[in-house]
DNA sequence: TTATTAAATGAATATTACTCATATCGAGCT
DNA sequence: AGCTCGATATGAGTAATATTCATTTAATAA
């Protein structure tokens, strides 16, 4: 009689068409085009008989029905993503360690929230944060210093799997009154006769070096600085440039601190991946701290986007 | 044999496997075949890397796994149900009225549990429930004296929407020290002689006689009585003999009170479904007053099972 | 042991989810 | 207006997978 075969697929879609706010954008993070996406919450409004979102308003709302079906979503899928969880326990053990080495500085910002979640459901796993700048953090790995690297590169090497996080952009700062900032967005001259403010990491690790301006032709002065908020500070009183991940600098882009500009049209973006030992690519504690810094990740960072770069 | 993701599917087979106590008892219940809940079962497993249930005991029991997984089944799905409904209520309104006609007397054991769970999630539904024999219940419908009737009978009408609720088994009742009771089952002529009480409805309402009684040639004198417990006194006084559904006298044959055979080497099934009008069959608190019996129903009755004869 | 009932299995089929290619729609420009 | 861009919708074809059919195998009871 009441044959509404809905299935957790479909929660999972819900979800993510408003967390991501639109299909498109959903169709990335479910791994599916934006046509499986449409019609499969077409064929959930049909089998319901009720529209769930609202095509004409952008970003797209939901209906009474959808915001119900959402609250169904925001509690069950939390309880099964658990029992998979326990049953992995079951299967490898729910105990182990984690030396995780991180490459990026501004990584920090949410790698704590995320361990803080994880250790919540894997207080059996010993987690540890190597600190310090590391030259080849992947090595560390085969070294047997660290369990998990959370790096931006994705050179195949014998005995490390890769898994993608998630891709940001790198937005160029500048102090709000700054005559750059009349532009929509900047061109690598744009930054010529500009100090460049970076961490101190060697020049091939920067984005915005390597793949804008050392193509280009543009050697900027650099002036190193280890904090972000110190970063922020020396932009502020027109010391120079620098350009960070759009979630590092939202908080003071809000409070107009600073102004923040794309870097070409399409902006610049970047990705960042998890590489662990081959050998402990499939164990469930290593597999649900990768899945649980996702998660964490696109909940809150702002501009962040899937990962395109298959690893 | 490989799944993507876990699916309510999954969730629903586990529990209807449990509850039912095998694959073959549960494949019936979701109308899939035996072969179909074997393979899904062996996919959710090999997916899991887990085995879910013990084959090797009968009745079937669950693994660790499995009761981990049961445990969600039991969370989850009543949430989903529950949020289901509010969409129907969203679409269809969330108020009715259900007078409700009962052909069968013993089937006002069940009723009044199954009105209660309805009850509770369908607040703005007026239940009626119509007393007295009635020649022809199911001719209520269409006069607009009642809005559902459960009856056994499924002869199509002009008009009348009938939906099946499950099959039952008709026990033959005798007392404990009767000669019959060394016999595994009863044949028709076993009732020839013997007084057979009854409720007081025509010949053709009792299933004994029309189906097994009547065919053989077999004239048994016929005593009435309104009420069961009153069938049963009479029968444990060596009055007579009687045939009533297993889950009626479930509780007196724990206590030795009367004895129970079946009617038949395969037993004497018969089937009880719902009839509504056509105009209402498809409303939303009409059909889940159907799915909350069923649900109920097999919850709590022994020796039900799914019926067979298409409505 | 045999008869009986339940579960497993492999191949064939039906169903459905998904992709591809393209059309349509809507907001923002000029 | 008309035009472009980004996003969603749609139809047809294909890939994936769920289910059935026809047996086989295993477990139980007589």
């Amino acid at each position: 009689m009441n044959i509404t075969h809905i299935e957790l697929r479909h929660l999972r879609l819900l979800q993510a068409v408003t967390e991501a706010g639109g299909l498109t954008a959903a169709a990335e993070r479910l791994h599916l085009t934006q046509s499986a996406v449409s019609h499969q919450l077409k064929a959930l409004e049909d089998a319901l008989g009720l529209p769930l979102v609202e095509r004409a308003t952008r970003p797209l709302g939901l209906t009474a029905a959808g915001r119900r079906l959402l609250t169904l979503a925001h509690t069950a899928l939390p309880q099964v993503d658990a029992a998979l969880r326990d049953l992995a326990k079951l299967k490898d053990g729910d105990a182990g360690e984690l030396r995780i080495a991180v490459e990026c500085h501004t990584c920090y910002d949410w790698l704590m929230s995320a361990m803080d979640s994880y250790r919540d459901v894997w207080p059996g796993v010993e987690l540890d944060l190597l600190g310090g700048f590391q030259a080849d953090p992947v090595g560390l790995l085969l070294d047997g210093r660290a369990d998990l690297v959370i790096t931006s590169e994705t050179v195949p090497r014998a005995g490390v799997a890769y898994a993608p996080l998630f891709g940001f952009e790198m937005l160029a700062l500048l102090p709000p009154d700054h005559p750059l900032a009349t532009k929509k967005w900047l061109l690598p001259v744009d930054f010529a006769g500009h100090t460049l403010i970076t961490y101190p990491v060697p020049e091939d690790r920067l984005d915005l070096i390597r793949r804008v301006l050392a193509p280009a032709g543009i050697k900027p002065a650099r002036r190193e600085a280890q904090l972000t908020v110190a970063i922020l500070q020396l932009v502020a009183s027109r010391r120079g440039l620098a350009a960070l991940p759009a979630w590092a600098v939202a908080p003071y882009l809000e409070r107009g601190y600073i102004a923040a500009r794309r870097i070409g049209k399409h902006g610049l973006w970047a990705e960042l991946h998890v590489a662990v030992r081959e050998a402990d690519a499939t164990r469930a504690y290593v597999v649900d701290f990768i899945e649980t810094v996702k998660r964490d990740s696109f909940a809150r960072l702002p501009g962040i986007r899937p990962a395109i770069i298959a690893p």
